[in-house]
DNA sequence: GTGGTCTAGACCACC
DNA sequence: GTGGTCTAGACCACT
């Protein structure tokens, strides 16, 4: 499902949070999907249960999926009503990234055409 | 010039590196532009010389700017020839968060918008 | 492991930081060794641990190893894709090199097989 | 002749020196050429005469030039009986620099082709 | 015990 | 005065 990178810097929650999510975000893993139990995925990666759990707390805290208990995880149905400080903050981080890519001399069209592929695969997929 | 959050977790030198790098890059500061000395700069964030040294220093193999003994630190001219690990590094980013801003909800056309704004800034000033 | 040269003008964590590399790129280390930690070499080479830090940080940026808190320094995989500015420093490096022993009078044939032998070396051990 | 990279941290007549013997070794300058002399050179550099007397003095040594008083300095003829260890020491850096090329994935086939140009445009010319 | 950050203070080379 | 190196010693996060 995903694999750990010990070189990353990061904290492992970190690094299972962040990929757990861009499979979210991304469209790989749908609506009340159902993923690996906490001790599941602890085994699977070789890793302590604590670190798992710690990214499921953090995930579902930020909305991202759910938990039933004795059932499982799930993920969660897409916010209707977005968070708006969640949302500044990302647009901020972006305005950051392309400035620097502008910087580098990326050309403007190259970014446009990456943002209407990924809204393009969103809509085919809903 | 700026201003140290000691309540951010990262490590204080890599504060300094990113807003400088946000200066650089969003125009603020001109190529050959001289920047605070490394003791000039310390004394103004009431830290450690030892810490600015560092930030220059990794900024300077970034290629952001360049130093020269005796003489001072320097903002680089635009590169030429753009390093392609950053910038697909950055790229990589880049779809990284316009994914989450799509899954979000936020508009295709709010980020084409954004983009055109940051790269008729940059037109507009060279 | 390896010794100092105090005699010489170079700082002493570019010394380290040459020397580690020789071995590296040598074949001497292979990848996912470990290597000693940061106050273990400092003890052993007699210096300040910073110093060790210094020249493990640098290498780490380079590519050439990679430190994981709390475990220790390893070397790192030989990079699959490589660093085209890099190589082409290096290739620079090269033909000055070239240019200047032609210029001594070196035979061609002599520079050829120091080549076939080192890659020999390298496809003999993979 | 030659422009001075102030970005570059070594001093000012290692710079000058290298760059001069890289026009003698590649063939640009022929033997018992005139070079421009001290106080010219200095003008058209805009720095110190004593820095280009400084590496003047050290080509001197190395026997790549020779000076006449009076007259001025020139292009030394190709050395027919070489300096073995300046040799040795050339040959160990070219090894180096081959070793990391190796590494870094570089082609055998590459450094060849470069070795047989490079003593090709050396017999043409002589 | 590990890597990593930060401080305080010294010294060097260069100009 | 500048950038740059090195030391000594403290503290932190993580396992």
């Amino acid at each position: 499902m995903l694999t750990l990178d010990y070189s990353d810097h990061r904290p492992l929650y970190e690094q299972i949070k962040e990929k757990l999510k861009k499979l979210i975000v991304s469209g790989a893993l749908k609506e009340n999907e159902k993923i690996p139990s906490v001790r599941e995925f602890a085994a699977m990666l070789a890793i302590n249960p604590n670190t798992i759990q710690r990214a499921y707390k953090d995930l579902e805290t930020e909305g991202y999926i759910y938990s039933v208990r004795a059932k499982g995880s799930f993920i969660a149905p897409i916010p209707a009503a977005s968070n708006a400080k969640q949302v500044a903050s990302l647009r901020e981080q972006f305005t950051s990234v392309v400035h620097e890519l502008c910087y580098l001399g990326l050309a403007e069209s190259e970014l446009v055409r990456d943002i209407q592929t990924i809204y393009g695969e969103r809509k085919a997929s809903v």
